[in-house]
RNA sequence: CGGGGCGUAGUAUACCGGUAGUACAUCUGCUUUGGGAGCAGUCAGACCGAGUUCGAUUCUCGGCGCCCCGACCA
């Protein structure tokens, strides 16, 4: 893509109502736009970001066994009273507003109660389960208080999934299976080393639900871990009891602050028993299904990425998330071979499936640079008359500052290998 | 929801009870061309409403919006 496409522009300043990392970065580099408060638009760049985490996302769920559907934002009332969460009382996030017709609606704050209720008209035999569908969906929730930028809204983007099984047993199968899924994709984003499978307060039905927390300064929980042992505990189920079961004392734990990028539960039977999602077991007799459910915060996880990923010139995204895999930078130049020697790498590289973002505008070598490092992408290539003269381009790899002098085929060779 | 702070140009900031200045950005011209360049010119602003006042961007009240701490976060 070339960049003089790109309508958006950075910006020197981030805006000052914005104190949190990830939001000045992201409005500074162009990724995303405040529409007020809590509230983000994503643009070109940060669209490629989001789509990027969503579809390692996708490629781990399908892997376990997962179907991608959408619901929709509306949603009925019938269904929440059901489980007597319709309430303003119990549920203190909703949106909601009136049909013309008459009647109420809510938009989706969470979707477990409509997909149950969908799998309805799915569900009648033991054979047709189990099942696990999962959707990437814009959640709507009424927060008093939006806070660190992208990472705690009134709307965001989460992956949630929900698993339709015919007793404990397949039900922990696949909650095990989606455990590993989520480690993959916190490896495969780059923050696998931070995040932990963490112990935290459950339903009714275990004693201990799973939230996937990730180091970081800016983080809005306290976890207590242990590296060795790989335990890691919420503050909120920290007590003598918690401590027994997982036999670990508190002084081998180390506390830290972290914040939640995916979490897991068992619903048991409840919920189904709640909306009459029920099959027939081989001897006819009708079960409630068990049901778990499993999410993902697509875009905290994004501003967990930059918060964690940046330096003080920009953001350093790592390349499995990076809007491009390389910014080809052209210097300016009297000459008119910089320029066609600019698109020709321009070409090769696009042709060889490498993501370029091409700095084709006419600005100074300064303004290139510093936009460069503030938008993160992995590899820089400069093409200028220096790099003519020398026969080779000068890649700077963002994360170490490392330079190199490579011909086109040993960049193409190096992208392609990592 | 409790507490605190803030609303001035596209952005960031000054000053002031007598109609607002600077920087960057925009646009024009010339110079410059490997780390946000220089000179000259150009465009552009007091959140909304009520009150006090001869006069309000400034003071008072109300509204709206934004930020922070706490609470909440299934």
């Amino acid at each position: 893509m070339k960049q003089s496409h790109l309508f958006t522009k950075t910006r020197k300043e981030a805006p000052k109502d914005e104190v949190s990392k990830n939001a000045q970065l992201l409005i500074r580099a162009g990724y995303v736009h405040k529409e007020m408060a809590g509230v983000y638009a994503y643009l070109p760049l940060g669209l490629r970001v989001v789509e990027k985490i969503k579809q390692i996302v996708r490629e781990e769920m399908d892997k376990i066994g997962g179907q991608e559907i959408i619901m929709t934002s509306l949603q009925r009332k019938e269904l929440w009273e059901k489980t007597k969460r319709w309430s303003d009382e119990v549920v203190d996030v909703w949106f909601k507003s009136e049909l013309k017709a008459g009647g109420e609606v809510g938009f989706g704050w969470s979707h477990e109660e409509p997909i149950a209720d969908m799998m309805k008209n799915y569900v009648s035999s033991y054979k047709d389960l189990p099942i696990v569908v999962y959707q990437f969906q814009t959640k709507l929730r009424n927060e008093l208080r939006a806070k660190s930028g992208i990472m705690r809204g009134k709307e965001f983007v989460m992956k949630d999934a929900y698993s339709f099984s015919v007793g404990e047993a397949d039900h922990t199968k696949f909650y095990n299976a989606s455990i590993e899924a989520y480690k993959r994709v916190f490896d495969r984003v780059g923050v696998g080393h931070d995040t932990f499978v963490t112990f935290a307060s459950g339903g009714a039905f275990t004693q201990f639900s799973h939230e996937f927390q990730t180091i970081v300064e800016t983080g809005e929980d306290t976890i207590y871990i242990n590296r060795e042992k790989g335990i890691a505990i919420n503050e909120e189920v920290l007590n003598d009891e918690t401590l027994a079961s997982l036999n670990i004392t508190r002084d081998e734990l180390e506390e830290v602050k972290t914040a939640e990028v995916g979490n897991i539960f068992n619903f048991g039977t409840q919920k189904s028993e709640d909306l009459e999602l029920y099959y027939k077991n081989d001897k006819g007799e009708n079960v409630p299904v068990w049901m778990g459910s499993y999410g993902i915060g697509i875009t905290r996880l994004m501003g967990l990425l930059v918060e964690k990923m940046s330096d003080d010139k920009g953001i350093v995204w790592p390349k499995e998330v990076a809007p491009f895999q390389v910014h080809l930078v052209e210097i300016k130049s009297e000459s008119p071979d910089v320029r066609v020697e600019a698109l020709e790498l321009y070409n090769t590289l696009t042709e060889a499936g490498v993501e370029v973002l091409w700095d084709d505008r006419d600005a100074r070598a300064g303004e290139k640079f510093a936009d460069s490092d503030l938008i993160g992408i992995p590899t820089r290539v400069v093409v200028s008359e220096k790099t003519l003269a020398a026969g080779k381009f000068e890649c700077v790899e963002r994360s170490t500052g490392r330079t190199f002098n490579l011909s086109t085929s040993e960049l193409v060779d190096q992208l392609r290998h990592g």
